[in-house]
DNA sequence: GTCTATAGGTGGATAGAC
DNA sequence: GTCTATCCACCTATAGAC
């Protein structure tokens, strides 16, 4: 487990411009430029880029896994959790940014086997997440929806991706928000 | 306009790899390397990428706007015409590849000012043709939602690309044909 | 851990012959 | 229109001094 401050500050600006400009248009040079050190010391904490791109989608899903079982461990109902999620997505629509793996989904052809896998387990990981609290809800009898759960989740999770590369494009997150409240009304009991 | 075979040919090829790759994952030796041809004769077609770019988003929006303007005179309703819609854009995940301009969205922050507006300029367009099906759907009775039609239509499309990038993440079109039940669904009138 | 220096490759782009 | 030849900037990555 790296844990060094440099290495966590690259990280940080390696977050930053890979969701900005995604992987293959970020270089270390970037990285070096903006924290005042050379490209051998980035090199030092992540031998290759691919290494780099692994720490990145680790550290993220981990932060987002956690963030999800936070929304989970409230006690809330599967309709106010669901509601936590897209607003947990939303801010980054507010800070014209995408998902880190949707920006990596993009780009994933040209990645190393090893990140692509970790890509893929991500949206794997929330996609399971949110199927259970679709599942939940739906039995709670706050939530309607005539085709699987599975199928939901992963149209649901797509929505929110789809709508905040939208907001990216447009500039704006007016979209976003009337958008979620379209998605969200959608499943809700009549 | 440019109408030349060679010049044709190294939009196709440009197109594939952009789709692929994403815009700043493919080179003029790509392109070269398949159509035997060498770089500089990309150039003269093409004189920066740039132009390549723009060229592709020209050709690429207009055979759209053209599929759906035939959707439309077929005389069809509404709903048939979301149907086709959607249908037309499951061929893109049968071939695990996604739209052109979501994956031009990805790139979109190292673009040319005058790359990223023809972009902006697609995302506005279909998302105007969708809201007149919309309503015009709303009115004859076959659709059914509170929002404004403008909001849906953005969902709707967010949904579309969301699940297309989902598809080539999973190597699969099977979410991508239960997720589009579930989408069309939502908007039916019950 | 960070640096200097450098290697080896690829990127887009241009000049000028044919 | 296509070619050869070349430019220069950039990329990832490594060796070795400090």
């Amino acid at each position: 487990m790296e844990t060094s401050q440099t290495a966590q500050a690259i990280l940080d600006e390696a977050m930053s411009l890979c969701q900005a400009r995604g992987f293959n248009a970020f270089s270390y040079k970037d990285i070096a430029r903006k924290l005042d050190i050379k490209t051998s010391s980035i090199h030092y904490h992540f031998p290759t880029k691919t290494d780099l791109g692994c720490a990145l989608v680790e550290r993220y899903s981990a932060s987002i896994k956690a963030a999800l079982e936070n929304i989970q461990q409230k006690g809330s109902d599967p309709k106010m959790q669901l509601n936590e999620f897209v607003a947990l997505m939303e801010g980054l629509a507010q800070k014209h940014r995408v998902c880190l793996c949707a920006m990596l989904a993009s780009d994933l052809e040209t990645l190393d086997p090893s990140l692509k896998h970790k890509v893929h387990a991500f949206f794997e990981d929330v996609q399971g997440w949110l199927e259970g609290r679709l599942l939940s809800g739906k039995q709670a009898g706050q939530f309607h929806f005539s085709k699987s759960a599975s199928a939901v989740a992963h149209g649901f999770l797509a929505t929110i991706q789809g709508m905040l590369m939208s907001a990216r494009v447009f500039g704006s997150d007016s979209q976003f928000r009337a958008g979620k409240e379209w998605l969200l009304s959608s499943i809700a009991r009549q």
